[in-house]
DNA sequence: ACGCATATTGAATGCGAATGCAAATGTCAC
DNA sequence: GTGACATTTGCATTCGCATTCAATATGCGT
């Protein structure tokens, strides 16, 4: 209290003195004692239903903006609760898909007036030790990208801070997510590449602990089987360029080489092919196939063209924002998985 | 002031209330009520120099586990002034040097302990309005990988804010940045060209308004000067791989096409690779020499293996925290420019 | 002109933690 | 046992803003 007292810069009018290197920010105080009103009166203008005259008000927007002043977000979040931030875990952000993810996310979150505070897993990362800076955040919401294990989903639940999945799966708990309906694109492929005449398949899975790479191996082998194509190769990559171009370097050892390679990301896709290419000399689409999935931006280029299913990016984020925002308001609502379907990008990596 | 006054939930001990959906988080009261200290104590078990017996500090320490107590970051942040917060700028994150930088500098900061806030910025984007957010939040520092102009610059010195500039350039104003210094690369790659014989070269430059475009541009065309190389045709591009391969295209339509192309970054140098061979039918090397800048990962993949300079991507990102840090610990450190050279890479993409 | 409903306003309080200051306690020399 | 001094501790205040509550002002009907 006592704000009157204060008399260091009551002479200097819109100079701000510079202590050091910091310049005070003006606040609701200031504004208030050069408008002539009470700090509540600031406070009530700059909120959104706040009962103010309008005569009070110009006096005050016009002091405001004389100061410079904006409300500190800090004690906003403090008393209110609501920080406007959204984590985002985003995992491997080398690659190349998570980029076009984050982008998204962050634009769609900005443009609702949301900060993103941004959790780049590395390798080594220990997530525990991120959520720990979460829970202190107070942040309103996570979006993850990124694995977490079912205790990590026990504690952000206990927290009763809202998430929403991305491409991800928790175990056992239902949580929201939004989910690119991995099955229905690789059924699409499988499909074309038996249409064409294709019999000899392998796969070019992702590590066991990816849920979208699972789901993509298994739909796969799944719609093969239906086909009555049994005994299909798997080899795991980590999602690569590199796993991808030995992944086939694997393969070729087999006794029946395969003439159709499915890998389970775009990038593993062009690593296959340049496999095929440079390390064993078959022609790519001509003596095998290799599709991909994800649909990003270097598979488009013209030396890969790999025919792949596209997510849908841009509706997927717009989901998983509207989601979270719609939990940040009610956390009561239910946990929901909105699936979303790729379209097929032809490309010429395959013979179809 | 009446802390002793409260009583509401006196009675309760540790089993905190739960409202609705969020756990109400333990405050350092609670936990002082717990241990039987002061509010005081428990702050000053958590500050790094507080003066706090042993004794007491394992009776906070074992309430403060109990009831699972973090620090509230925004309390603290309100009252240290200090946030360990620093906003992110990047710009095209889907443009596939970028998400290594802000995977690096995640990093980095993390490590350090400090959170990163990204502002991702798109082409709409008005950076002034996520500027307006940076001012409200009170961030620590600011790392920008995108352009801003002088005024930009101008009102976050106002404000006080350290900022580190990431390979940009700030105008008039003196402003701390890290920087790869592509002069010396760009004459690298020149005269490792000119050595092995080229002599009708063309530059695929950036924009205008881009630093290091335009650094690599100017440092391309004064070594061939020196070199007694002339009119070198100059095409802008965007650092698209479109815009690469759409660059070639125009450079082929001149009298004297080039035998040697610089492109003032990899994923150009891609486009303009594609380019030259499936729209104009050349081979690269053989026919024309093309050579990028970056060393991001693509540029590696076998069918392109571009020749080019590696920026030291992990030594620059720490430079900028390093600069960074120093500066929120003490702004009156003068400006300073950090300035890495590249590695050259090989690669085939050029006939040396 | 008077009573009452409605619209504005300001004083006071609290969000959760850090910290200056003074009080309390402990330690040691003599 | 006493005083000087170092170590711990708690009280009270502060950060900047939102919000409750009571007070004041305004408008209306009659």
């Amino acid at each position: 209290m006592a704000k009157s007292g204060k008399k260091s810069d009551a002479g200097k009018g819109a100079a701000a003195p510079r202590p050091f290197g910091g310049v005070r920010r003006a606040t609701s105080y200031d504004v208030a004692k050069l408008a002539g009103v009470s700090q509540s009166a600031v406070s009530r203008c700059f909120a959104p239903g706040g009962s103010i005259a309008p005569a009070t008000r110009e006096k005050v927007m016009k002091a405001a903006t004389e100061l410079g002043y904006r409300p500190n977000a800090l004690a906003q979040a403090l008393i209110t609760r609501r920080t406007n931030l959204v984590a985002v875990f985003i995992s491997r952000l080398t690659n190349l898909h998570y980029p076009e993810v984050l982008a998204e996310l962050s634009r769609q979150l900005t443009d609702r007036d949301i900060r993103v505070l941004l959790f780049a897993l590395t390798a080594e990362s220990e997530i525990d030790l991120l959520l720990e800076q979460v829970w202190r955040h107070d942040v309103d919401g996570i979006i993850s990208a990124a694995r977490l294990d079912d205790e990590q989903i026990a504690g952000i639940r206990r927290h009763g801070i809202p998430i929403v999945l991305y491409n991800r799966t928790a175990g056992e708990h239902l949580t929201p997510s939004v989910w690119c309906d991995s099955a229905a694109g690789e059924r699409d492929l499988v499909d074309r590449l038996l249409a064409a005449g294709h019999r000899r398949f392998a796969v070019v899975a992702g590590p066991q602990d990816s849920a979208v790479g699972e789901e993509r191996r298994l739909a796969t082998l799944a719609r093969l089987a239906e086909a009555g194509i049994h005994d299909v190769p798997v080899t795991r990559g980590d999602f690569s360029y590199a796993s991808g171009r030995e992944a086939v370097a694997t393969l070729a050892g087999a006794a029946t080489p395969p003439d159709a390679v499915v890998c389970v990301s775009d990038v593993m896709a062009i690593g296959a092919i340049d496999g095929c290419r440079f390390d064993l000399g078959l022609k790519v689409p001509e003596d095998v196939s290799v599709v991909g999935f994800d649909g990003s931006e270097p598979a488009g280029w013209m030396s890969y063209q790999v025919t792949s299913i596209r997510q849908p990016v841009r509706r997927m984020t717009a989901a998983a924002v509207e989601m979270l925002l719609e939990r940040i308001e009610d956390p009561t609502l239910p946990a929901e998985r909105r699936s979303f379907v790729g379209a097929f990008v032809p490309g010429q990596s395959a013979r179809l």
